[in-house]
RNA sequence: GGAGGAGUGGCAGAGCGGUUGAAUGCACCGGUCUUGAAAACCGGCGUACCGAGAGGUACCGGGGGUUCGAAUCCCUCCUCCUCCGCCA
């Protein structure tokens, strides 16, 4: 969430962006509102602390009186502090009350789009960053979709994994279970030679951490839940990944930490169904590497460009054509300053399906965790940054797709060495 | 799952219900000394909130309670350790 002192500072700038995301005009009083509430909680906070202070100079005296003997006026003063007592509780409850609804208001602002965000409202206004290549390749006369190409190879089935769990969980086999392993080896190889520390983390979360990262309250819905554990499986390894340095204050030297890791990603995806969500192009459980990293509030952008290399350089080893999107106001994560998305060319489909996504959330996600770092006497949140590098479902579908021969699929170069074979046939 | 023990500052480790945000040691930072270093000595050394500041308030695993007053007493939850059971 934003910080309050930020809000009070950039009051102008908070409005702009809600603007930029077309927030309804009707609801920006959200503003005025919080900072309202927050003026409320200041002086409940300021009456109630000089309550305590009271009582807590009447009891050491009490405790004198008592060593002294004076018993009558110690049960004086004890009659007094009773009444201090009420006061006090009254206005912790206020206080307690004024907080929730604080923050509960503050949850629904998003954050403030960085400066370079395009205007527009859906997907069709995000910009296109950079295109690569030029000339989109052409699908053959006979190009079969994914899904017709993992009956002919018996590559995956998702008759099969409806039938053991239900729809959306695909089962990988044979060649395309190696394929599916393969990929996850390159997409880790290439993010540890990167500088990434490779972790391995729960894959259930506990409430706390999936509040952190923003998946509570905004996204519940999303999440598969273990009621009698109150657990949640992870959508994605940015929450647990990120949630390491939960409630932790950094040295500057510490800056940047790259942290990247394998798991697998559950998501309820509850909604559409039809023609482009078949095969893999939106599935309930999937494989995913991510990169995580935090840094410096005033290093972070080249960050977010270094990341954005990174990906593009394993895309370009895969060979698969993509283009990476600026997204525009209105497609905005809800937490995410800026967001870039890597879409990849799917031929057969004849459509751009987003394999990365790649954002800088600054203090947003920080604020909720508390990650901070020491900046002279005091701390400061850090900011935090994270991407696909990649999601497999979708990379599988457009390289079965783009690779397609009558001979078989041709596996690309670099992963060769990962699969064992050239040729998925 | 059953029985017992424990959770205090970066670490170690004290703490009769009252002046303890918390002894002491180590680590760390600054200084004196030294050609430099070590040693020794002196000083500093948690976080958050309120306050222009002085200063105040809260926090001793989490939550609740008793009390004029709780790190210290009670309840509850969590975590860790030991033993038993089960087990990849």
């Amino acid at each position: 969430m934003l910080e309050l002192n930020f809000i009070r500072a950039n009051k102008e700038r908070v409005l702009q962006g809600l603007k930029t995301r077309n927030f309804p005009d009707e609801e920006l009083h959200i503003i005025e509102d919080i900072l309202r509430l927050d003026d409320t909680r200041k002086d409940a906070k300021t009456e109630l602390d000089s309550v305590l202070a009271e009582r807590n100079q009447l009891s050491k005296k009490i405790g004198g009186l008592f060593k002294e003997g004076k018993k009558e006026e110690a049960d004086a003063m004890r009659r007094q502090v009773t009444q201090l007592k009420d006061r006090a509780a009254e206005l912790e409850e206020q206080l307690r009350l004024t907080r929730e609804a604080l923050a509960e208001q503050l949850y629904k602002v998003p954050n403030v789009p960085h400066e370079s965000v395009p205007p527009g409202s859906t997907d069709e206004d995000n910009e296109v960053f950079k295109p690569w290549p030029e000339e989109l390749p052409e699908p053959g006369a006979d190009a079969l979709p994914h899904w017709e190409l993992a009956q002919k190879y018996n590559i995956f089935d998702l008759d099969l994994g409806t039938k053991i769990t239900g729809s959306g969980f695909p089962l990988y086999r044979g060649k395309g279970a190696r394929l599916q392993r393969a990929l996850i080896s390159f997409f880790l190889d290439e993010a540890v030679k990167a500088g990434y520390e490779e972790i391995i983390p729960p894959l259930l979360v506990n409430e706390d951490t999936a509040r952190a990262t923003g998946q509570l309250p905004d996204k519940e819905a999303q999440m598969y839940y273990v009621e009698r554990d109150n657990l949640y499986l992870i959508p994605t390894a940015e929450v647990p990944l990120t949630n390491i340095y939960r409630d932790v204050i950094l040295e500057e030297k510490d800056f940047p930490i790259k942290l990247t890791g394998y798991t697998p990603c559950f998501r309820r995806e509850a909604g559409s169904y039809g023609a482009h969500v078949r095969g893999l192009n939106r599935v309930h459980q999937f494989d995913k590497v991510e990169i995580v990293q935090f840094q410096h509030p005033d290093k972070s952008y080249d960050t977010l460009y270094q990341m954005l290399e990174h990906v593009e350089g394993v895309l370009k080893k895969l060979e698969l054509p993509f283009r990476i999107l600026r997204l525009c106001g209105g497609d905005l994560g809800f937490t995410s300053a800026l967001t870039f998305d890597f879409e990849v060319y799917s031929a057969a489909q004849q459509r751009w399906l987003e394999v990365s996504s790649v954002s800088n959330f600054e203090t947003y996600q920080s604020n909720r965790m508390k990650l901070r770092f020491r900046d002279g006497k005091s701390t400061r949140l850090a900011h935090t940054l994270n991407g696909s590098a990649l999601a497999l479902a979708r990379i599988v579908a457009a390289l079965l797709e783009n690779n397609q021969t009558p001979d078989g699929i041709v596996i690309p170069k670099a992963l060769q060495s990962y699969t064992g074979f050239e040729l998925l046939n």
